[in-house]
DNA sequence: GCGACAG
DNA sequence: ATCTTGTCGC
């Protein structure tokens, strides 16, 4: 496990923070398809926190995107970086998160972000940030609709509807089990809206939520609460 | 102006 | 995110 600081130059304020997503933003690339489903490694990140010890504990699983069993592993812990203000949720996760990815000893190939991408009130969410700092392709998977809008899935695991900021497409609702809530799925980096999806489906063979997403946060909240003991 | 709002 | 046990159901 590493120990990470919060870089000098971070933002402090939230104006500071929406003129660097302003600032990046352009950055993002958008017409790439991104791997394919079901080869190479697939990563999930996390992170948890403790606001009262003012720690923050950040995973990243990096598993066979074919079998679904985790190849490597790293967390790293740190000091809260920024407090949690909606569509600024990257700049409270990143440094940990960077810092967990650095550690891995392989390549994460894709990498699934909990939370949005392109779907974001400035286009620029989580999933694009780490995508845009890192190279690597990346997709959010969330488990709310934030600000969005969309008609509800048919029942049948495999089934989407946009998901819709007014009449433009930013995600899409995905069901990945029977019957059961959807996830939001959107781009961050390098990858296509239908691919995030595939790969989605591919890493919910059993939940709602992907392999990768699960298995970080479990790894994130144990590394959590090692941190507040030792 | 007020409320809602990824994690 | 986090506070938190058991419980109903496939």
């Amino acid at each position: 496990m590493t120990t990470v600081h919060t870089p000098a130059d971070w933002p402090v304020t939230e104006e500071e923070a929406r003129a660097v997503q302003d600032a990046l933003r352009t950055r993002v690339v958008l017409d790439e398809p991104g791997p394919p489903p079901g080869t190479g490694h697939v990563t999930g990140v996390d992170v948890a926190y403790d606001d009262e010890r003012d720690l923050v504990a950040a995973a990243a699983v990096v598993l066979d995107a074919a079998r679904l069993d985790v190849v490597a592993e790293a967390t790293a812990v740190g000091r809260i970086s920024f407090p949690y203000v909606p569509g600024l949720l990257a700049f409270r996760e990143i440094p940990t998160v960077l810092a967990a990815l650095d550690a891995l000893p392989c390549a994460p190939g894709l990498v699934v972000c909990d939370g949005y991408g392109l779907a974001h009130p400035r286009r620029f969410g989580l999933a694009s940030h780490l995508g845009v700092l890192t190279g690597l392709p990346t997709i959010g998977v969330a488990k709310n609709p934030f600000t969005f809008t969309h008609d509800e899935p048919d029942t049948p695991r495999g089934s989407t509807a946009p998901l819709l900021a007014g009449r433009e497409e930013v995600g899409r609702a995905l069901r990945t089990r029977d019957g059961v809530k959807p996830v939001f799925v959107s781009v961050g980096h390098r990858t296509g809206l239908d691919n995030a999806c595939a790969h989605t489906l591919a890493l919910t063979p059993a939940y709602r939520l992907p392999e990768t997403t699960r298995r970080a946060d479990a790894l994130c909240r144990r590394a959590l609460t090692e941190a507040a003991a030792g």
